[in-house]
DNA sequence: GTCTATACCACGATAGAC
DNA sequence: GTCTATCGTGGTATAGAC
């Protein structure tokens, strides 16, 4: 499963050829219908792990109460980025693929998917109870622009050079703050 | 081409098929051949022409020179986004497809792809340049996420529903001064 | 649980008639 | 400029031996 995930991370669904797996794992096509019924539902699979490993990092960031609202989200934003980066290939295949998935997992997919990014609204939307997030601001749409920049994210941070940690702090700065100079208008 | 375009936005490179195209426009899949070399030289048409639209909306934002920072970026964003949503599927392939093309394609395109992004860094330094942009953002990194906000938008934002002034200017908004009430600490 | 063998289909691409 | 016809390849999936 891992080279499946890998696989479809990087050739996406169409792109991912079930010999090219089992000659990776040294086996045979065939034979890796013993294990699953067919690919859509290789690929559901490892879908479904890659949210689970999403929500029991945000689970775990949740679990580390801290009353300012700024680090709070700096460790929601650090767990989601390590689930990106140190959990294999399953959740970033949910960044790459997802899109270009059949119908039927996606159909499938989308409903663990829904809930896990509604905990993110979620907590958005109780940093705004409290007052440290704007009145103003369109809580749908900051979710998404958060998404967008983790999410993206796969696509030109080497993890290998930065550290998570930093990384997570000043994506969560630049998103709690703006890029604006001086004082707030 | 508009077609081939609309099947590689939403299918991916290897999820879209000659047949289809031709099927799509009357024609059988031979014909095609009349008109372009191979499968992968129309997408590298396509992602050229989407290039072009990008540089064009670029230059026009950028000729309606304004001394407010904030609006000028304003517009630019505006540009980029109606080069996305209403130049035809062109400008958004290149959002869901050159990731999955083939090397050949990928290696042609990033270098026209990547003087089209300086232009963005360079937009970026001048406003920190006369001081509207905070002094420690790092410009590289600011640039790759109001390019995830922008592109992304593909998926989620719905142009029937929102209008796309009003949409450029609350990214816009959201990016500059960020999500945080109150004033900076 | 993995193998061999294979059915069946769709793909990109080519050749040559019209 | 489009057609028909076809080649070769590689895809998912199945059947049955071991």
């Amino acid at each position: 499963m891992d080279v499946a995930a890998a696989s479809f991370l990087s050739c996406g669904y169409e792109g991912t050829s079930l010999r090219h797996i089992a000659d990776s794992v040294g086996m045979k096509a065939g034979s890796l219908y013993y294990h699953f019924a067919s690919k859509d539902e290789l690929l559901t699979h490892i879908l479904r792990r890659g949210i689970d490993v999403m929500n029991a990092a945000f689970d775990e960031a949740a679990s580390a109460a801290t009353a300012d609202s700024a680090a709070l989200l700096t460790g929601h934003v650090r767990a989601h980025l390590a689930a990106l980066y140190e959990n294999g290939p399953y959740t970033a295949v949910h960044v790459t693929t997802f899109r270009t998935a059949p119908e039927t997992v996606r159909r499938e997919i989308v409903i663990i998917r829904d809930a896990y990014e509604a905990r993110w609204t979620a907590l958005l939307g109780s940093l705004r109870a409290v007052g440290a997030l704007s009145a103003d601001v369109d809580l749908h749409l900051a979710r998404l622009a958060l998404f967008a920049v983790m999410n993206s994210s796969v696509e030109w941070f080497d993890q290998t050079r930065g550290n998570l940690d930093d990384f997570a702090a000043v994506i969560t700065r630049q998103f709690w703050h703006g890029v604006a100079a001086g004082p707030r208008s």
